[in-house]
DNA sequence: AAAATTTGGTTTATATTATAAACTACTTTA
DNA sequence: TAAAGTAGTTTATAATATAAACCAAATTTT
């Protein structure tokens, strides 16, 4: 009846997260923290935690002299983001 | 851009509750056991959660001798629901 | 050119949550 | 009448989310 919510991507700022790398190329650490209004401790936690689960790619680099930390969603994380759609969707009946 | 998710609703099994809830005129604590998959004791917490938010109205009787509770939702969980909804669709999408 | 502030983060501590395990009270069956 | 089942609740524990505190380097201010 229900299907599983994959319990990584159930959770309000990693899913924002993985919403705004499914649309994009790259976004970095400054971007996302903007976008979804996240404290940066929080932000960084959580990519930390995508990235574990293989579902995003962080990069970190410099822009200029300045530290700069670069996040792209992987064909896994893209993957497992379909699947939960598709399991939310058993919930709200869209 | 992100709209703020209930944390209320964004629980699977309170989810699953009342995603159940929203299709039937009620239901019984042994039927949404059935449904969930949920442990007693974690259904009997996330109920009590949902009727204290007034999202869910229970009722405690017996059918025969056995006690039976029964869940039906309210307007304001409906209402609920339906703005957890749309929130949803920001971060998916739809 | 120090001192203070800002930037871009990470680590750690805390509060909240979800969940299962243990328990209660009663009923049915052997 | 003892054992097992039903319908739950309460409590303990583990996992999670989040913010607060912290760090290092760069930039700005005085």
């Amino acid at each position: 009846m229900f299907k599983e919510l994959n319990p990584l991507l159930h959770s309000e700022l990693r899913l924002a997260v993985i919403s705004i790398l499914i649309g994009v190329e790259e976004a970095d650490f400054v971007f996302l923290r903007q976008e979804t209004g996240a404290t940066a401790g929080n932000l960084s936690v959580q990519l930390d935690k995508l990235a574990r689960a293989g579902y995003i790619e962080i990069e970190k680099g410099f822009r200029g002299k300045m530290p700069r930390t670069v996040c792209r969603i992987t064909d896994t994380g893209r993957e497992a983001f379909a699947e939960y759609v598709e399991a939310l969707k058993s919930y709200l009946q869209l």
